[in-house]
DNA sequence: GATGAATGAGAATTCATTCAT
DNA sequence: CATGAATGAATTCTCATTCAT
């Protein structure tokens, strides 16, 4: 254990609990797997993490303040230029697909009855929103509408297809790039190539 | 503890355990609460379960043994009369709402990323592969993407629809049959209208 | 740890939380040490006490609930019979010797600023009351005036003697009947023979 | 974190142990807490305190040493010149007020079962012993009779009526000043207008 | 002096599981 | 079948104390 600097060992207790809490949930995983994996006193989680939940909130607070910067940061690119759309979509899937782990929680987390979290919801609702901006209509029926469409034929089955890609292949003992280019495919041939409600 | 008698008991306890997971997940639920919900002496449990991953498996393999039925069942029915197809839909829809809680735990534990549970997969093959071996061909390639299709713009949208519809109408606090007939809609648009692979 | 009824565990927690909490202060024991003292299992602690305030609750409504029952029986004799004071007073304390311990853990909690424990105070009140009802007046002040007399040279020596006692023989090194034959001169000297607010 | 000199810090220090201590307790009372409240860096309370311990005793200590001086300062007067009881008393009194939460401290710490601190004995002792100097006689019988009579009947009554004035109004919810008239009255009609052992 | 970071030990509480009846 | 009691191992979290700078 090296003394690192206080960066440093956050970051480290926030990727050890990242690992821990995708594999294992996050009541599965004890505070001391975190600490024992992070190579950091258990104490010292305590000292930067108020308790256990804030361990994770820090996780999703940090997806949804990096997501804000992609989505503003690619916005102009993907909305105003003309970029092909499967580009475009291969192009946030690398992105999401890092943080792969943090939206396995963050949707475990949300399947939970009780309402202690709900950043699935709040996370697919900013990035809906951010991409239908454009044609926005201010209808709220209509934009009722739009979100379902979204959410559910668009946002779930990516989120998903990043969220299952290992297991499937290991289940379904498949070739990961074949496997990919399948559910592009689907993609493509369903919600891309869908007509949006209200339009 | 009124006296009931074996079956009952047991039932009790699966119930109080599929309302209690699906509210807290399977490590945030303890034996005690279980027993506690199903009004059932705790060492109880013990004497009809093994122990508490015996619980949700019983869980678990209800389920598919219920969808067994229902799928040879309606099979007849679904694939070879003219029923509409909207219609089929509700009607699966209106089965799998009672499975609600059951499925959203088998999700939960099926994100774990150690091998304990792939209930989800099993599932979804089953379903799945029922529903296309009217038009099955023997190219391996060929029903790889079949499934991945089926699962992921299929499949995957209605288990979301059905886990997620309580959630998503407290969430954003809208009308449940506007919400309703807006996914139903969208998924026509979308997974039920598009060409599926390979035909 | 011979399979011991409820009623015979439950004495024992409590005997050694007395014990310990007398001879530490609440904070300073554990309830590990309760456990090894009691010889029980510390999870048994928590089967039949909520937490560790649970505990120390129980030893004071316990000993207000005695309390109550030794002022009871004995108001008739000791109001309306020919006892001598002295004799009376004799009695009594023999009373609170046994409820030395318990009395100290509650003076302790008392002392500390937080509204978490008057029993002190409580107790206080019932002993004062019973033992002025009879010459009780119905002036508000009047009764403020006894109240405070009755605690401050009554009941707070007493309570301090009995707390004391041991301590005080211990540090002056002194004899034990010779020092309770000056406390009661000297209360004799004082509260006894003091003429009463109001009278 | 003002960087006020060596003296101020340990002030700061003393003072937040002292409000603390008396409120929780000091088994209730972490250092963290310590620090926290009085704005300095935990590990300077090291710097200047050996350990948790050497906070409280050097409260201790200092109140020691201030009440020598003050009775050493006020010894002449009180006993020599011929100022009216109570007046002294009150004067005493307000003396003692200014230090209430140490004397709670005290007394809590007193009462524990150990021998760590017997601190409230010997303050009583020194009060004590000054203020029967004059009237000494060399028979230690009588002094253990006088030493007693005045703990008990006297310095016991004040340390409580000081230490729990707040906490009765409170409780009691009465007026401060009819209060602490009252206990002026009955402390006049009973330790201060007895005759004491031996004379 | 002063400070942020670190730590080992221990505290309270809970859990899954078992036993004796 | 049913139950109250019991238990060992964990779990979450805190504490007093120290280190390195």
């Amino acid at each position: 254990m090296p003394k690192g600097n206080k960066e440093d060992t956050i970051r480290n207790i926030l990727k050890a609990a990242e690992e821990l809490f995708s594999e294992k949930g996050f009541n599965g995983t004890s505070v001391n797997m975190i600490s024992d994996k992070a190579g950091v006193n258990k104490a010292l989680i305590y000292y930067y993490f108020k308790d256990k939940d804030d361990i994770v909130n820090s996780l999703f607070e940090n997806i949804i303040h990096e997501s804000d910067e992609y989505v503003s940061g690619s916005s102009s690119a993907l909305n105003h230029e003309v970029i092909p759309l499967q580009d475009s979509i291969r192009e946030e899937m690398n992105f999401l697909q890092e943080k792969q782990k943090i939206l396995s929680i963050m949707l475990m987390e949300s399947l939970k009855g009780d309402d202690s979290h709900n950043y699935f919801f709040k996370c697919a609702q900013k990035v809906i929103e951010s991409e239908i901006e454009a044609n926005i209509s201010s209808d709220p029926q209509e934009f009722q509408r739009l979100l379902v469409h979204e959410f559910f034929t668009g946002f779930v089955p990516i989120m998903s297809f990043i969220i299952f890609k290992d297991k499937w292949c290991k289940y379904f003992d498949c070739d990961t790039d074949q496997f990919i280019s399948n559910f592009l495919d689907s993609f493509s041939n369903t919600h891309l190539s869908s007509k949006k409600p209200g339009s």
